[in-house]
DNA sequence: GGCACGAGCCCT
DNA sequence: GGGCTCGTGCCC
């Protein structure tokens, strides 16, 4: 008898084991890879995975189910596919199901009705003189003479269509339709002379890319020092051995740019997102299939396809927060794209201007090999970065969220018909609602967050994305003195064009952006000049590379350092350097204000002088003496339930066994504590947090006490923040 | 996740 | 005794 070993496709933590089915006579042909549908429990038609297909004579002690049908025409997972899902399972501890599903982007599985267009073709010779009475026929065939093949739809006469194919003239055929929103995107390739930094660090990779060796290399490389110039030779060099590239990006919105070099290069450029529709998703991964990329680009979801043979992967600004999933199984894309070379035999190249501190002690101790790229192409300086102090400049009576110097710089870059960026990192009109006279701060009463205020004259909660009316009187006090503070977008473009009426300015945040495309649109504006000044949330920040951008302004540089985590340093630290990064990258010079309250702390005065090895050396030194990463790892439990003291005493309880379990290594576990987000779709939230030198006894903990399979806790490995 | 099943508890 | 909720275990 013929059984299959099938992975359930269904959103249950605790089902983690595949099932045994029988396999029916008209699906012999079922292998690993497949998917199917299959009945399970109560439940008639789920998703299944077959994981394996054998030949027994056992006796099984439940009545064996039947595969009721197959999804697709060959099988959906590669080899490859099913290691990387595995990986991630026994890594993350999440459900087998839920790794797979990664690689199914957009949905479960359907079945796809792949698109086709009916193409008319000429196939016979004709003399014209036959056609003089038939004018219509001979409209066609010379128009089909001239352009080779045409859509059946440009061509409205069937009838016409139907004589002469009936004559064997022409031929109508069905033509797969490979959607693909990325297709229009096209640019030629600028001659690039590269600097002789640039050679060094392509042809060290090179030996590795020749060798079809994993090696792991980490690029640091300032802001504007023509990184991407290197991916592409390097990908020149992976094509020209046969093998394919694969480019993470932090998130395609922002990087259009690195798309358009791509595809200014190479002809076979697929481009992943997240917004991908499942009928362009299965266009392209049958694009992929069938060999047809060279090239994969994407965010963390280009790592989940079925590329074969890859034999480069670059993680592009790898020191980017969107590279970890905030959802389960909260995987980090640095993490498993180097997995991911693993089982290609690739080469990975982590690139960025303000390397994770992570990654840079990886190349500290070897573990990557360290390549640098200290001056920017065409040796054009770096910016000039001025603090200025926000606590004088309200002293000396400027209220404004523009200072002074910030204000003549902008007044000089429009004289000078150029651009400038301007970054503050929150959205919103005013970004917390007091009381003067009890102090009260109005709060979401779902989540407990500091609501914002915004312009349309609503008070919203950025984390639950509830909207009320703001209060007229104080809640707690009753009094009316209810006060908006501090300053979001909002109230920049509110300042923008009080103090600078002639500007053109763009405002650019999630609010501006919620449509598909929007990022796309703006930056497309800004580029060609409609707009003067681009301000916005940290996307302004991001990657984009715009010639005559020549002022940038930093709002609030210092506000991520109220937030108390151990990265709240780091953040700072790339936030500074990578807005600044954005002035003067081609042949004007760059100049760069610094707004900030507590203007003397270190990070930012390292910050300004782009000085990373200092400022990561010193990090370094801190971490190992807090036993945060790169000297530890984290692994972060949330739980959940609507009782908030039964939560906690449960958590309570696991945080003393694993006190009393856990000695002979060096771990430590804290908490709980009301997590960051409190208290979420009416469940309360506790954190706790494990530091640890091995991580796979902390799984064997969480293993043997069946945290992975519940519903009330998850688990984060290599948290972003720890609470 | 979704459902069946059984323990515990209240009702007239 | 019947019927309700809630916690628990299983799904091949």
């Amino acid at each position: 008898m013929l059984v299959a070993e099938i992975c359930a496709n269904v959103a249950a933590k605790n089902v983690h084991e595949t099932y045994t089915y029988a396999v029916p006579d008209k699906f012999k042909f079922l292998q690993r890879g497949w998917r199917v549908i299959v009945p399970f429990g109560h439940r008639k038609n789920i998703d299944g995975f077959v994981m394996n297909v054998r030949e027994t004579e056992e006796v099984f002690d439940f009545a064996l189910k039947e595969i009721a049908d197959v999804v697709d025409a060959e099988p959906w997972f590669t080899p490859e596919m099913i290691l990387l899902s595995q990986w991630l399972s026994d890594f993350y501890l999440c459900p087998l199901s839920q790794s797979m599903t990664l690689f199914m982007p957009g949905s479960r599985s359907k079945k796809i009705k792949p698109k086709f267009e009916r193409i008319v073709k000429l196939i016979g010779n004709f003399d014209e003189k036959d056609f003089k009475r038939s004018p219509a026929q001979l409209k066609i065939l010379k128009l089909l003479r001239e352009c080779g093949e045409v859509s059946f739809s440009e061509i409205k006469n069937s009838a016409v269509v139907k004589t002469l194919a009936e004559k064997n003239l022409i031929a109508v055929e069905n033509r797969r339709i490979l959607r693909d929103s990325y297709a229009n995107i096209k640019s030629v390739a600028k001659e690039i002379t590269l600097t002789p930094e640039q050679t060094a660090v392509i042809d060290t990779v090179k030996l590795a890319l020749m060798l079809k060796v994993f090696q792991g290399f980490l690029l640091h490389g300032v802001t504007g020092s023509g990184k991407t110039q290197v991916y592409i030779e390097l990908t020149k060099i992976v094509r020209q051995i046969g093998r394919r590239a694969v480019i993470l990006v932090p998130e395609i919105a922002l990087t259009g740019q690195i798309v358009q070099n791509f595809k200014a290069h190479f002809s076979d450029v697929i481009v992943i997102h997240s917004k991908l529709s499942v009928a362009e998703r299965d266009d392209i991964f049958y694009k992929i299939r069938n060999g047809d990329a060279g090239i994969v680009i994407g965010a963390r979801s280009a790592l989940f396809t079925p590329i074969e043979d890859v034999g480069l992967i670059v993680v592009d600004e790898e020191h980017d927060n969107s590279y970890k999933q905030e959802s389960p199984p909260y995987y980090h894309a640095r993490i498993v794209a180097e997995e991911f070379a693993k089982f290609h035999n690739a080469a990975i190249v982590f690139g960025s201007a303000t390397p994770s501190i992570e990654n840079y002690y990886r190349a500290k101790i070897g573990d990557l090999k360290y390549l640098e790229l200290p001056h920017r192409i065409l040796n054009q300086p770096l910016p000039e970065i001025e603090i200025v102090d926000m606590r004088a400049e309200l002293e000396s009576g400027n209220k404004s969220v523009l200072s002074g110097a910030l204000k003549n710089l902008l007044t000089e870059t429009l004289t000078n018909h150029q651009q400038a960026i301007i970054l503050l990192n929150r959205r919103g009109y005013s970004t917390f609602v007091m009381c003067r006279k009890c102090g009260e701060v109005i709060r979401c009463a779902d989540c407990g967050k500091t609501m914002t205020y915004h312009a349309d004259g609503t008070l919203r909660c950025h984390t639950c994305e509830i909207e009320i009316e703001p209060p007229k009187i104080c809640p707690k006090c009753g009094s009316n003195k209810i006060k908006y503070l501090g300053a979001g977008t909002e109230k920049l473009e509110q300042a923008l064009r009080e103090e600078l009426p002639a500007a053109r300015i763009l405002r650019m945040d999630r609010d501006t952006t919620a449509k598909k495309l929007a990022h796309e649109q703006i930056l497309a504006a800004f580029k060609r000049g409609d707009f003067d000044i681009l301000f916005g949330t940290q996307m302004v920040a991001k990657g984009h590379d715009v010639q005559t951008v020549t002022a940038v302004g930093i709002l609030n540089a210092d506000s991520i350092l109220f937030f108390p985590d151990f990265r709240s340093a780091e953040q700072c630290f790339d936030l500074i350097v990578q807005a600044a990064g954005r002035a003067g990258r081609a042949d004007l010079s760059g100049k760069v204000i610094v707004q900030a309250y507590n203007a003397e702390a270190e990070v930012i005065k390292l910050a300004c002088e782009q000085d990373y090895k200092t400022f990561a050396d010193g990090e370094l030194f801190k971490r190992e003496f807090g036993f945060f990463p790169p000297y530890s790892r984290l692994v972060k439990l949330i739980f959940t339930g609507k009782n908030a003291a039964k939560v906690q005493d449960f958590a309570e309880r696991i945080v003393a066994t694993f006190t009393q379990e856990i000695k002979d290594v060096r771990a430590e576990i804290f908490g709980p504590i009301p997590a960051s987000v409190g208290k979420l779709f009416n469940e309360f939230r506790f954190a706790v947090l494990i530091k640890t030198l091995d991580l796979e006894i902390v799984r064997g903990f969480l293993k043997f006490y069946g945290l992975h399979k519940s519903p009330d806790v998850q688990i984060d490995f290599d948290p972003l923040i720890t609470n």
